[in-house]
Parts: structure tokens; C-alpha cells; sequence
DNA sequence: TTGACATATTCCGTTATAGGTATATAATAT
DNA sequence: ATATTATATACCTATAACGGAATATGTCAA
């Protein structure tokens, strides 16, 4: 009756949260894998990795294919549209606010360049 | 002396995996609100409301301003730049996967309307 | 079939989450 | 000081995530 955490399997989003599960796109982004050139790669144990390409593979982030005794993994990318997306929603926003991080900077060094001047009230604490 | 599950609280794409605190951060993106405001706007219960912006916080996804007996919250939304580099990372795969899908899809409907000429072997597997 | 290799799954232990309820802290008003 | 409002924290429970080791499945070779 009580919900403890979501699902990693459930999305992208929670099977992206994991930094091994990123670190194992990255790998794979360079192209099909065996699941033991990923062993390799990586230095994990094998059933990590089997159980992290689980995870990907229900999520729909990477595409298995076999290849006689091997499995060769690879990126299927769009789920991670979804993330891009949702966080494209918010560019403005950290734009707007890098921005106004650069002027303030610009406006204390102008501040400083131009000493003297009136130099009102004071800065805030904005 | 086992790890069992990187903290959510570590950085912005656990943070975010959560998909209430996605909605939240939703809410927030519309500008300032005070703890009150968002329990009312999405009907949760205030605790959790409370909890969740830790969270947030924590990873500065969020800023807080006091205001009387209130604290207003503000989405900062520079730590989403990382996640929205990241996935930006994967666009070309899925693009051209989806162009390969288009691909396919134009490839039938030119063999339907095309019904009669060579017809190889088989499409294959691919 | 038996054996070797490649990968997946199961079992176990530890940790951390998320929700709920109750309570604590903080700030204002009287 | 006390009451009231606003928010945060503590405690509890259930769930499930990860990692590790052992084992099961699957596939090819001889």
C-alpha cells in the first residue's frame, strides 16, 4: 500500500539516473557491442552488466541482436528524446539567468573600473 | 560494506528522475511560489511537498527566498543544462534512426505503388 | 553427448527511497 | 507570552535498487 521509489525500468528518465547506465550509452554510442567487449571496456563484472543492459533494454535504449554465441547491444536513441525535450523546456530560463550572472559580473567590473561614482544604497542581496 | 543505490540527492538527473519533482519543478517554471501555493496547485500533501524541494534544492534546482512566515521558491535551471548536453550528446543516433524509419516507411509505400518491378531477394532483417 | 564459451538469472545483504502522520521550528500577530 | 500561520523534520513502513557470487541457460565445437 505504500510506493517506495519508481521503477527504474519504468523510463528514461530513471534508467538515465543511474551514471553506469549513462557511462554504458556512452560506450555503446560508438557502435555495436558483445556484452563481454563491454565487460571489457568498463572492468565491471559481467552480471552488472547484463543486468545494466537489462534495464536499458526494457526502457528501450538499446536493441540486442545475436550473433552466434554473442549478443551484440546497441543505442536506440529516441527515449532519450523525451529527456531533451523536457529539459529544452527550460533553456530560456538558464539562459536568462547565465545572462544575468554575465552582467553582474559586467556591472561590478564596471563598478570598479568607474570607482567614485554615485554608488547608491547598495548592491541587494538579490 | 555494500553500495546499494546512488543517492537521488547527488545530482540533477536523480533529482529529476522523480516525476513529481518534475511536475513541480512544471509548476515552479511560471515563476516564484511559496510552499502553500504549490501543496494547492498540485494537491499534495505539505510534507511532501516540503521534501521534495529539499531534494531540489539540494541540487540547486531550486532557490529559496524568505518572505514574511513564507519561502518562495524559484526554479534555477542551470543544472539542467548538463542533462540537456548529455542527451544533445545522442541527437544525431536519433535522428538518423528515425530518418531510417521515414526511410523505410518510403521505401514500402514506393514498392506498393510500384508493385510488379524487380523485388530482390527479400528486404532482409536489417 | 560432452565440453567450452557467452550471457542471463537468482539469491542475498545493505541502503535509500517515497509516502504518511505527527511533531518541531520559525515568524508574525495579539 | 501565547496563539496562529507557514514550513521543515523525524519516525515509520514498504518497496526496490545495486552489487557480488553462484548458478542457470544458450550456443557452438569436437
Amino acid at each position: 500500500m505504500d510506493m517506495a521509489r519508481a521503477r527504474t525500468t519504468l523510463d528514461s528518465f530513471n534508467a538515465v539516473a543511474e551514471p553506469r547506465r549513462r557511462q554504458m550509452l556512452g560506450v555503446l554510442a560508438e557502435g555495436e557491442l558483445a556484452v563481454n567487449d563491454i565487460v571489457d571496456s568498463l572492468g565491471w563484472h559481467q552480471p552488472q552488466v547484463s543486468k545494466h543492459l537489462r534495464v536499458l533494454l526494457q526502457v528501450g535504449l538499446v536493441r540486442v541482436r545475436r550473433d552466434g554465441r554473442q549478443r551484440l547491444y546497441s543505442v536506440e536513441a529516441a527515449p532519450l528524446k523525451p529527456i531533451h525535450d523536457w529539459a529544452a523546456t527550460f533553456e530560456h530560463l538558464w539562459q536568462h539567468q547565465l545572462d544575468r550572472v554575465k552582467q553582474r559580473a559586467e556591472a561590478k567590473a564596471a563598478l570598479a573600473r568607474d570607482r567614485g561614482s554615485v554608488l547608491p544604497g547598495g548592491p541587494g542581496k538579490t
